[in-house]
DNA sequence: CCGCAATTTGAAACCGTTTTGGCTATCTGA
DNA sequence: TCAGATAGCCAAAACGGTTTCAAATTGCGG
């Protein structure tokens, strides 16, 4: 059933019946409820692939995933945020379109992308410093949102990001004004962005208390448990070990805690443990209590922003781009307490 | 750039270049090298909504994400699998569309991407007993992967899955054989249908061998590290504690190798676990050697062959249903050792 | 009752490809 | 040498909608 037909049953002309269900001002109100129910009852729903060629407009978002050897972006963070987006475009009749290229190819798929006409303007993932691909996208003209940021570029852009400076700087003053002094800090790859934000954070909390920032409790890897569990093993069979720790993500997180277990010790007792919580729905810090004390942020909320912002973006040609800062809670769990007496 | 610019540009006629960028054998091979040329030089890209309506074909595959208010697909599992997927169709230059839908409005989603034509065939994920997906794709005739099977339906479909009951049979003989006796099962929730065939894989194991099936020792949840935890921190605590447990994912085996840790016990040696290995690219199962014995099969290649499977049931309208059983393999972790002696 | 504006409808162009159905040379074989 | 085949190209239709522009009808004020 395609709009021909239905006009023609209707006996109207095609102008006529696509303007009824567009909701038009210039169609008389009991024609438009006889095409609405003509189309209702032999359930016509117009060709997307027609509407996409006749209005111009791909009627679509792209999300690139780069697969690499190493550093994936196909994480369990990347999943929910997915899924939060997921959500904005299925209600505003947007497709989603995830392309998962190799990242020599990125650059080139993004171009392709915008001269193919397959999307209106994508979500731009995992910034790292001195992003390329921000300029890239400026200059074909292919409407972004960066989740996070990318220090370094001069232009204008739309991003929403955690405040993850702040959040790493409270974490940290919490664990200070429980008297700990050692405090190790697990951080992700610090080529990306976040991770020399969150370093930052702590490097500043400690220096304002006149604490010196020690690499020996330091690291900086990909999140995962063993990465975690390795790091924290190491740092507290050393001559010096820290009181407490801090991760950039509940999986290393769980390393850690995995490594104090392993030594005969308590979390929350003996060491304290603050980790970064995305709130990810399959992988929940506790249920009515948390388990980890966190700094958290939902990061399904944050890909329904960002792809509410990406519409409106593309809705407003032209428009100047948005910037969003979303503040961590600070959630206090079970796995914090006094710094130990030495 | 368009076809019509291209073709004035090259004096020629539209209908030329395209089937000269088509490889179409009627025109001439110095004219078709003139134009690929020309192409190449201005880089000219078809545009993708125009050959979609010619073709009347979407270029695109869909997948449907439920997303409800408990048991959400949008879990860890899921990300690796479409991460391979979109290898897949990105090779092709096919769209991969993910639409995140109200659980309530999975049929109609299915209906519209049909009727609208925004997709030429869907993968059908995490199947359950029964599942009415199978017989509404039959009945408005869009062509689907299942990846999973779906016990019940009569219909003929194609699959592609892993063989859960062999794997799981596997590995409670393998336990069996190091002289375990009260082995428990930590597995999926049991209206999803690899969770009944891991279940059948265990019980036909032990049932084998004339030992008893203990519900008392075997768990159906969410595979979440919280819940891998609970079972086995309430089974260890019981009068007759299990020496072994089998589990369905790596998460809810840390969630138990944190209980037997938190009771002093050693992994390996007091208590042996095996879970099962989706091969996650950011959840390895240690690196070197694994941390887990565990029954491995990779998600992320159940994701590639499910996308080849249905680019060429696409491919082929008409074709017979084409199914695939995957083997797990057994992986020799740490994590097993022969029962302790009471 | 007339003229003008507003309302309502429709014909046709358009979006950028593919594909059908010619058309014109050139080639082949008898 | 000539008919028929073949190679190479093109004009126009088609895909299924939207949108421009014009026409027909109705409503209103004088």
């Amino acid at each position: 059933m395609n709009l021909k037909e239905l006009a023609s049953k209707l006996g109207l002309s095609p102008t006529t019946v696509s303007r009824a269900l567009n909701g038009y001002p210039e169609v008389n109100e009991s024609t438009r409820e006889r095409v609405m129910a003509a189309a209702k009852r032999h359930n016509y729903r117009p060709n997307t692939r027609a509407i996409r060629l006749a209005t111009g407009r791909a009627l679509a978002v792209g999300h690139v995933i780069p697969v690499a050897t190493r550093h994936e972006i196909v994480n369990p963070v990347f999943a929910d945020f997915i899924a939060g987006a997921g959500e904005v475009y299925s209600r505003n009749d947007y497709d989603m379109i995830l392309s998962v290229v190799p990242d020599d190819q990125e650059e080139d798929t993004y171009r392709a992308l915008k001269s193919k006409g397959n999307v209106d303007g994508v979500i731009v993932h995992a910034p790292r410093m001195n992003d390329p691909r921000i300029a890239l996208l400026h200059a074909i003209g292919l409407p972004f949102v960066v989740h996070g940021r990318a220090t370094g570029s001069g232009l204008p852009y739309s991003w929403l990001d955690v405040n993850n400076r702040r959040a790493f700087h409270r974490a940290t003053e919490f664990l200070l004004d429980l008297g700990h002094r050692r405090i190790a800090l697990i951080n992700g790859l610090e080529f990306m962005d976040f991770a020399i934000r969150r370093r930052a954070g702590y490097a500043e909390a400690l220096t304002q208390r006149g604490l010196p920032l020690d690499p020996a409790i330091m690291t900086s890897d990909e999140m995962t448990e063993v990465s975690g569990y390795r790091a924290a093993r190491r740092m507290l069979a050393a001559p010096a070990p820290p009181t407490a720790f801090l991760c950039a993500s509940m999986i290393s997180g769980m390393g850690v805690r995995r490594a104090i277990q392993e030594l005969g010790l308590t979390m929350g007792r003996d060491v304290s443990v603050i980790i970064h919580d995305d709130d990810l729905s399959y992988l929940k810090n506790g249920e009515d209590l948390p388990i980890f004390t966190a700094t958290r942020s939902s990061v399904r909320e944050a890909g329904r922003q960002s792809a509410d912002m990406l519409l409106t973006l593309i809705g407003n040609p032209g428009g100047v781009p948005e910037q969003r800062l979303l503040e961590a809670e600070l959630i206090i769990g079970q796995s914090t307490g006094p710094a130990p007496r030495t």
